[in-house]
DNA sequence: CTATAATATACGTCTATCCATATATATGTC
DNA sequence: GACATATATATGGATAGACGTATATTATAG
């Protein structure tokens, strides 16, 4: 069983699935210290929601040594992806998402970068 | 000020606002007694998630006689109709979706139709 | 084998929002 | 005017779901 629209405008409706879910968007990967981070929010917040994506399959998460990676799921139906890309389009001009994304480019030693250093 | 994707996804995520919507997105406009007939739900229901749709201009209406008839607001930035749209792609092979579009079609004395004969 | 860091989950509380019922408003008909 | 139909709104109760805090789990370092 895929997901359905309902159900993944459910997800949607909350703005920490939503600012993550539109981070990832462009972002491949992140785990959820970096979204920690780039949202300003507790981190069993943020675990608390990616939980509720996994389990809808919205996102899939790998683990890397400590740290845990969500990406979108790769085999979201082609829908679920425009209706993704049509939320990120229409948030180009929100405030809350230009902060997010610039939060997350000023983040200090990125978990990715710690590992290749 | 326009809607933002973080309002409209909220509106969406209400299963009566979603379904109105659906149908709306394919039939021009619909008065509040075709929405409550293809739904199945009760009038002030109805009423009620209409008139959220229309506080945040996602939908306007007009009065026709005693019908008022909501259609989806043409104004919407490019971005809340490819919203809209993904949701509707995603929604045709939903039973909800195809029941409420059935019972619409199959609705006797529907208003347009009183007034034509 | 302790200590620390990253993440996950459990729990009790609180709030937003949905609901049904009742009532108000507006239009058309007689 | 009185009545019927369509729609809107007000109200109080119920509940889903979000919250923060505390704690559990898993991995790495020493």
């Amino acid at each position: 069983m895929t997901i359905t629209p309902d159900k993944l405008l459910r997800l949607l409706a909350d703005s920490t699935r939503l600012r993550s879910l539109m981070l990832l968007l462009r972002q491949e990967e992140l785990c959820v210290c970096e979204l920690t981070y780039a949202l300003g929010e507790i981190q069993p917040k943020i675990s608390r929601h990616l939980a509720s994506l996994r389990d809808m399959q919205v996102v899939i998460d790998r683990r890397a040594g400590q740290w845990i990676y969500y990406r979108i799921n790769p085999d979201l139906p082609r829908w679920a992806f425009a209706l993704l890309e049509a939320a990120l389009e229409g948030s180009q001009k929100d405030r809350q998402y230009l902060d997010d994304a610039k939060k997350l480019r000023g983040m200090p030693n990125r978990p990715d970068n710690r590992i290749c250093a």
